[in-house]
Order: C-alpha cells, then structure tokens, then sequence
DNA sequence: GACCATTTATTTTTT
DNA sequence: ATAAATGGTC
C-alpha cells in the first residue's frame, strides 16, 4: 500500500496494524484519511476484508469509508462490515436473536413509538402522566440502558423514593411490553447484542474469531454500552484501533462517555497512541478562533493543532436586531458569496436547536430570484410525516404481526368504521387471550356486535390479502398496491384539503425511495427495507454536490465540512442553552459544541446573533454568548459597526432620546437588564426624518433598518414627496418615500 | 363513530 | 405561534 500521500503520523497510523492503536484526531487532521489507509493497508498486508470491522455512528460516515476503502482496493472492500453500531447490531441480532426469545422479524422503535408504549402502560397503571411524563421516563430508560442496568439495578442505584419505585414499575412493563411486541428501541439494539454475547459464548466467541481487526471511529461519543461491545469483541486480538477527539465529544446527553477515550490507555495499557495534530481543513484564523474557544474547557486532553495555511479572511460577527433581520443578513451574504462564486452546496447555516431553521427558510422562501436552493436536516424527518408513518404501520404490521402499536395506528386509516370502542374491544380481547392484537382480527371476540364485526372482518381480508402479496411481489410493486388495495392514497386524491397535496407528494417520494432502495439492494426483503427506515437518518443522504445550502444543526453537522458556514444564534440562553448555564461539565460540551461547529468551516466563519429573539411568541433578549467573547478580537472582523456607524453618523446630537440625559442602554449591552428594554432602537424613522438626508443616487448601496443591504435603482421626486426604490439582496424590490425610509448609505466593505 | 372546537404543551442536541 | 391532544356534540 502506497502510503507516501500522508503525512507522517498518519502514515503511522495507517502502519500501525497490530495490538490496541489510540489516535487522537483534531479536527479536520485528516483522520478518515488515515483510518481508510489503515483498512487498506489491512487488506494489502494479506487480512481477509471480512476479517475487518468498522464501527462508526453515522451510516454517512460509513458509506464514505466504504467508498474511500474500495477506491484504494477495489471490490474487495466489500467483504468488510463497515457500517453503524446500530446497523452492525441489528445485522448480528437478524441472525440470532430467537436464541433470546424474539422472532426474527423484530420490529426497531423509534422515539415516538417508545412514547406510545409508556403512555399506554402510564394508562395501565392509572398514573397521572402530568406528574410523570413519559420523556422523564424514557429518559429513564434510556439512561439506565446505556448504563447496563436493568430497571432493578436502577431503582437500586436511584433515590429509592415513590416516583423512582413508579418509574421501576413503568420501566419493568416497558421492558416486558417490548417483548410482547417483538420489538426493540434503539438502546436495545446494543444491549439486546451484549445479552446474546453473554448468554451463548459461543456466537460471542464466533465473532471475536472473527472480527480480528476492529476499528471505531469517534470513539469520544460512545456510551457504555458501545464500549462494552467493543471491549468484548477485541479483548482476545486486542487488534483495536479507535478513533476520536476528546474536543468534539458532544453527545454526553445521549450516555456518551468522555471517559472512554480519557481513560483508553488504561484500559488497554499497551496502546500506541498517534496524535494527528495537523489541520487541513481551515484557514488558520478559523482555526485560530476554535483553539482559543477551547481552550477555555478544563477537562480535556492537551493537544495543540496547528495548520500552515494561510491567514485567511478574518471572522465575521454579525449582531442583527431580531431572529429575522439575523436571518436577512444570512441570506444576504449567501447570494453575495454565491456571487463572488462560491457555490451553494460549499455552504451551511449551522445552529443550536433545529427550530431556529424555521425563519431562516422563511426568508430563504421569501427571498427575491433567484431563490436560493437549501435544504433542511434533521427536525421533522422524512419518515416522521403523519401520512408516511401510515405506510411504514401498515408495512411493520405486516412484516411482524405483533406489533400492536403500529396496528393501533392504521386499523382505522383510513377510515373505516372500526372506532374507539371496537378497538377497545379488541384490546381486551387480545389481553385476555395474551394474543397480539393482530390475532383477534381474524377471530373477534363473541359479544362484538355485527356491524363492527364487518368491519374487522373486512380489514382481516385486506390484511391477509396483502400478506400473500408481501411475499410474491417486488418491494416497489407492492407498495404501490398496498397504497391502492388500502385505499391510503384515495385518501388523499378525492379529499381537497389544501395540505393534501403535499401529502399526495410525500407519498411519491415514499415510493420513489423505496424504489431506490430496492435498486440499489436488489436482494433487499421488507424487514431490510424498515430497517433502514429505522437506522437511516436525512443527514445520511446528503450529498457533495447536492447544489444547495445545508441547513442543520451542529450536532448534525459532526463530520462534515463546507468552504463557508454561519453559525446563527450566538447568545446565552440559547447557545450555551440555559439548560447548561448551571452545570459546569454540561457547559464545557456546549463548549465542544461551538468548537465543532467552529471547525467546520474551511474558509469563510460567519457568527451571528440577535438583540431580540422571539421564543414562543415572547421576545428575548439576550446577551452575547460567552463563546464569542472568548474568540479574540483580532481575529474578528464586526459586520453590525458599519451599519451601526451609517446610523450614528445620521443621528444629530441632540437625537430625541427614550431616557433624558442618558445613553439609552441597547440590548445586548453588558448592563442591559432583560425584558427591560423592549424594542431595538427609538422609532429610527423619526430620527432619520428629522435631519437632512445624503444625496442618494442610483446604483448606490445602501442599508435599511429592516431590510437589510441593497441597491438603489430609482429615485422620484424630491423633497417631502421624493419616493426611493430599492433592490434589496435578499427581499428585491421595494419603494419607499425618501424623507421617512430608515435607510443609510453603505461604504464599500465587501 | 366522526367531526369540530377548545385546550395544552412545545424547545436541546439523535442513532 | 403552532401542533397535537382532549372533550363535547351531532
């Protein structure tokens, strides 16, 4: 293998074959680089592909090796299992899992089925789900999953008192209840792998003979349980390489365990550990900015990266007055940049919680030709639409007959007659009998009366029906039928509702991937099909050269790098979120969170915030966030002075002030209280009217307090009826009257 | 059993 | 503000 294009520690750890491998990875210091050479060089050394594991967490992540490895060696590649943790576990659970007691056709649930199990055992349990909601308790769950322990263990470990004795309770009839359905979460995914491991040595044992090369990459995000399962697949080769930066570990909140990459040396005490220190990825003030960021953390491992690129542009900071004039000026700057030439797909909007994406698509939406392509990751996914959820029930019902949740969800959709009360019958039926719900349909109970025992037994046809047909068609060609014989998508072609439509679209697209799907996976059977469904998220398919603006949040955008990246809402509060402000180890993550984030750009680093935010309906205002204070000046370049000076320079001495006397404090300020200061600045139109106004001219730039940048392209008139027409960046067109419009003339900065 | 109106919670980050 | 959940009515 031809290691000469890496750099010397890279190249060690692409040498590096034997016995446990640490390597500690900044960011952007070419670490997937390094571990594909590692594969393939593996492979080159005589190791059978199918002797190798990659674990990584992302399926991107593990699509993008997987490529990178088969263009070094070719088909080969193929034969090594590079994919999730999630993945790999349902691939070993697939095989095995009835020597646990589940069928094989075991269903994945996902966050808000998990929600419906608990509700419905809160309802069994006659417990107030106002007194102990079931995010608390499936963030129990979860927590305690990730720790190993079994809801005893917890209850053990935990306070003891009456609400943990209730979460005991809830948890043990979650567990049972999964059971029942032939189901697992995700948490169960790995820990349901590990009970397999533990219970019949010898699959665990098959596996370890294996697997003699294991890899994992961003080791810093794993939980215990990840450990644990790596732990026991590797503790006889002891061939483990592992793969992180203690800086960018960001899902602590998830189980995550920093202490796993902290402690790795111990673990296995005769570790080569490979620092890749070199970044090549940003501009040094970009990287400049990041290292002084975290540097502010304490607990960490000491690292120092270093690039030899240039300088760079300086950072941008920008400070608008509200959510949405934050969000004109990133729209601004994306067409300004895409015009300079950068294209759309070198750029991303990056922020803290998915619903800041909101406005910036509202002006993405709004935005003057030509509209800016974009697209939006995470939040609201794809398979989280009502109408496609519908589908994906119908086909889980069909593919694992005892999942009465998904069965709940479509017995009735669309509509045909089985209402609450049958199904409540139907329930007790199935409870009284300890059959699946799917059971009864064929065989109702007695005292159902016959117009809804029509009904069932209507449905039971069209159910049955479909089962043979599950089996003699292809994946697409069923689906397709499945959507006719169920009359899912008559229900929304005869209906005029206006979202009907995009209902209607949705379910093309559905069809449309599953055909995809079936293309690229010609061997793919249903329960593949829902398994990606489950496993796969829309981060995953994005894509290089996609041509538009990535939209995501930072957690998603671990891993990726794009020439040009905004990071929105930098204020306490909301980046670091208030929820952290109180916890110092949870603050230090926020930290790494900025640092990602921060990292991501190669070029171009665009921080915003805002004076006023409206959360909820509610204005905020909130101070600057730490993180940004913590960039040094020098290397920060303040977008908001110019604009700010072109006002001040207009604004006569004795300007009409809020408070007499006093410089009226700006949110935002240091001394600004909240909730104080209500608006931004004093009716600036009456300012801006009480003097004398520069001669505008057209093919001027000018700024407008609520629109933003633009150009002028017409005047009219002169005097109290001069009227102005300006083209704005990102909103086109709009004619003002001169004497009143809060508009000041730009000098050039671009 | 279906539909409409009122109420209520939602905001951390995700495999 | 918005979307989901609940409850009451036809």
């Amino acid at each position: 293998m031809d290691l000469s294009m890496l750099n010397p520690q890279q190249r060690l750890a692409a040498s590096t074959l034997e016995g446990p491998v640490l390597i500690l990875a900044g960011a952007g210091s070419g670490k997937t680089r390094a571990l594909t050479y590692r594969a393939a060089n593996l492979m080159d050394q005589g190791v059978a592909p199918w002797r190798i594991l990659c674990l990584t967490f992302t399926n991107k992540a593990a699509r993008e090796m997987k490529q990178r490895i088969t263009a070094l060696v070719g088909e080969k590649a193929d034969d090594a299992w590079i994919s999730t943790f999630h993945s790999t576990c349902a691939r070993i659970l697939r095989r095995d899992i009835e020597k646990l007691g589940y069928g094989r056709s075991f269903a994945i649930y996902d966050d808000e089925d998990q929600n419906s199990v608990v509700k419905e055992i809160l309802k069994q349990q006659d417990i107030d789900d106002k007194f102990l909601p079931p995010r608390e308790v499936r963030s129990k769950i979860s927590d305690a999953k990730n720790r190993l322990l079994t809801a005893d263990e917890w209850f053990a470990g935990s306070d003891r008192d009456h609400r943990c004795q209730l979460i005991h309770d809830v948890f043990t009839a979650y567990e049972k209840r999964l059971k029942e359905l032939n189901a697992l979460d995700f948490d169960d995914l790995l820990i349901r792998t590990l009970e397999l491991f533990a219970q019949h040595p010898p699959v665990l044992q098959s596996y370890r003979e294996r697997f003699q090369y294991v890899m994992v990459d961003e080791y810093q995000d794993t939980n215990y349980a990840q450990y644990m399962l790596v732990k026991l697949l590797t503790s006889e080769s002891r061939n483990l390489c592992v793969v992180g930066d203690d800086d960018q570990s960001i899902y602590g909140w998830r189980g995550a365990d920093i202490r796993n990459i902290l402690d790795f040396e111990k673990d296995f005490p005769e570790t080569t550990v490979i620092k890749l220190e070199q970044n090549y990825r940003s501009s040094a003030n970009i990287l400049d900015a990041a290292n002084q960021v975290i540097a502010h953390n304490e607990r960490r491992k000491d690292k120092r990266l270093w690039t030899d690129s240039d300088q760079g542009e300086p950072i941008s900071v920008y400070c608008a007055d509200t959510e949405r004039g934050e969000a004109g000026w990133v729209v601004s700057r994306i067409k300004l940049f895409h015009g300079q030439g950068i294209p759309y797909s070198q750029m991303a909007v990056l922020y803290r919680v998915n619903a800041q994406s909101r406005v910036l698509e509202e002006m993405l939406m709004s935005t003057a030709a030509p509209k800016i392509p974009y697209r939006v990751f995470g939040g609201t996914r794809f398979y989280e639409r009502r109408e496609i959820r519908d589908i994906v029930a119908y086909l889980r019902v069909l593919e694992n007959p005892a999942d009465d949740m998904a069965l709940m969800r479509i017995i009735n959709v669309p509509k045909r007659a089985i209402g609450d009360s049958t199904v409540q019958e139907l329930v007790r039926h199935a409870r009284r009998q300890e059959i699946p719900l799917f059971s009864t349909l064929a065989v109702p109970p007695e005292t159902l009366s016959s117009r809804p025992r029509k009904c069932v037994a209507e449905f039971a046809g069209l159910m049955a029906k479909l089962l043979v047909l599950k089996d003699t068609m292809g994946l697409t060609d069923f689906v397709e039928e499945l959507l006719k014989l169920t009359g899912l998508q008559a229900q929304y072609e005869n209906i005029s509702a206006e979202d009907a439509e995009s209902r209607l679209e949705n379910i093309r697209e559905f069809v449309g991937a599953v055909h995809e799907f079936e293309e690229a996976n010609p061997e793919a059977k249903l329960a593949d099909y829902l398994e990606n469904v489950s496993l796969v998220t829309d981060v995953d398919s994005l894509s290089e050269d996609g041509g538009y603006v990535t939209l995501m949040t930072m957690h998603s955008a671990k891993g990726l790098e794009f020439d040009t990246v905004f990071i929105t809402g930098m204020e306490e509060g909301l980046f670091p979120s208030s929820r952290t402000a109180t916890d110092e180890q949870r603050l230090e993550e926020e930290r790494r969170l900025c640092y990602v984030g921060i990292t991501r750009a190669k070029r171009k680093l665009c921080l915003t915030r805002a004076y006023q935010r409206t959360i909820y309906n509610t204005p905020n205002h909130n101070a600057a966030s730490r993180f940004l204070e913590e960039i040094p000046k020098r290397l920060v370049k303040d977008e908001a002075a110019a604009r700010d000076r072109a006002f001040r320079d207009l604004t006569p001495a004795r300007a009409p002030q809020p408070t007499a006397g006093k410089t009226p404090l700006r949110p935002g300020d240091p001394l600004s209280i909240p909730g104080v200061q209500k608006g931004f600045a004093a009716s600036p139109a009456r300012v801006m009217a009480a003097q004398a106004k520069p001669q505008f001219k057209v093919g001027d730039r000018v700024i407008h307090r609520k629109f933003g940048e633009g150009i002028v392209t017409a005047i009219t008139g002169a005097g109290l009826a001069g009227r102005i027409r300006i083209e704005f960046i990102a909103l086109g067109e709009k004619e003002f009257a001169l004497s009143l419009a809060p508009i000041a003339k730009l000098e050039d900065d671009a």
